[in-house]
DNA sequence: TATAAAAGACTGACAGTCAGTCATATAAGT
DNA sequence: ACTTATATGACTGACTGTCAGTCTTTTATA
């Protein structure tokens, strides 16, 4: 049992290495495999595609970033505050996967109905956003009128393309300066009278 | 001149309805040119590879964007307005080309340079944005402490990110409510005081 | 000895190539 | 002017190389 985890962790690792150094697209099956000490047969035992191993990459991705934001949604702060954590640490976990990170965006462009898959890993994200704001609003932090929903969606949209131009683009500016200006922007949408 | 002009065109809109329907990974360029009624070999006259073919529809939907959003910015109405309306058309003509948008956001997945072309294409309505605003704090109507480029950055997150939301995923919000919350958004942000 | 894991040779599908065809345009010969 | 030769380049589709995924065989383990 635990060598057989051994052996899923061990190409899902591989997979990463390649992925960092050529892309998803210019990777090949048999050099994941290579990477993992294994045959490309051993590989197919583990997953069924290439991009069900990409999707085991993401979902870990945000398996982590829910489990770091659920730590920060029971401290005992204000609301905005856990709303600027949580964002915080999407940045971090995303840095860490940078290489899984840009297929992440990609995978509604393999298959037409991959769009689900994609949309499902999301959600979960979604909501811990979406469940913040409107607290905040019960609580007469925020302002009521924003839609909690549609402003989950877009403060994702925000850290989602922040950390393409930092961790892909390569941009001039450092993850810290736009938590700074997300920050402010954030704080007088959602605080102002 | 005329007639190669043409064929180029054709095999564009061909591969559009055939992306439209498959998306990009299951296209085969086959198909392809068997819509546009030409054989394979004369597509790689036209195109030099499927990528650069993709490349091309996502360089024609920014020049579209790029030429009614610079009408909008020589009408007689203050920043704030000009800046939803610069939004509102980036929607309209994404939603036109639904097709080819969920491609553009996976090109840096395929090749592991390509995230320099991604940027490129972007930049130009980074800028627009970016003018928008600083001009808006220059004659004092947008708050001068927002970094005006990053907030661009931020502003085309939102707007990617919805426009996924709700061509791909088939959000059960429409564009016309989130250009309401954005508008309510991005009003505090920039004009609070 | 049976059962599961691992191996890698094999297959099918498809992106991209290339040697050659064909229609049209231009020049030459009558 | 009018036929015939020459050149151009758009177009073709059979062909090649590559690689994801399969399948049969081999090896380890219980």
């Amino acid at each position: 049992m635990t060598g057989k985890n051994e052996r899923y962790q061990e190409i899902l690792a591989a997979a990463r290495n390649v992925f960092a150094e050529k892309g998803f697209d210019d990777t090949k099956v048999s050099e994941i495999a290579q990477m993992a000490g294994v045959a490309k047969g051993t590989f197919y035992i583990y997953f069924p595609s290439k991009l069900d191993l990409v999707l085991a990459l993401v979902r870990e991705m945000q398996g982590k970033i829910l489990s770091e934001a659920e730590k920060v949604t029971n401290l005992n702060v204000d609301h905005f505050e856990k709303l600027v954590q949580v964002i915080k640490i999407a940045f971090i976990v995303i840095e860490s996967y940078r290489d899984v990170f840009p297929i992440f965006n990609a995978v509604s462009a393999f298959k037409t109905d991959q769009w689900k898959v994609e949309k499902e890993i999301r959600i979960p994200y979604y909501n811990v956003l979406k469940t913040l704001i409107e607290n905040g609003q019960k609580s007469g932090e925020f302002n009521r009128k924003l839609n909690a929903e549609m402003t989950a969606v877009l403060i994702v949209g925000m850290v989602e393309h922040v950390a393409h131009d930092c961790f892909i683009y390569h941009s001039d500016y450092c993850i810290d300066d736009y938590l700074h200006t997300i920050d402010s922007l954030l704080r007088k949408a959602l605080k102002g009278r």
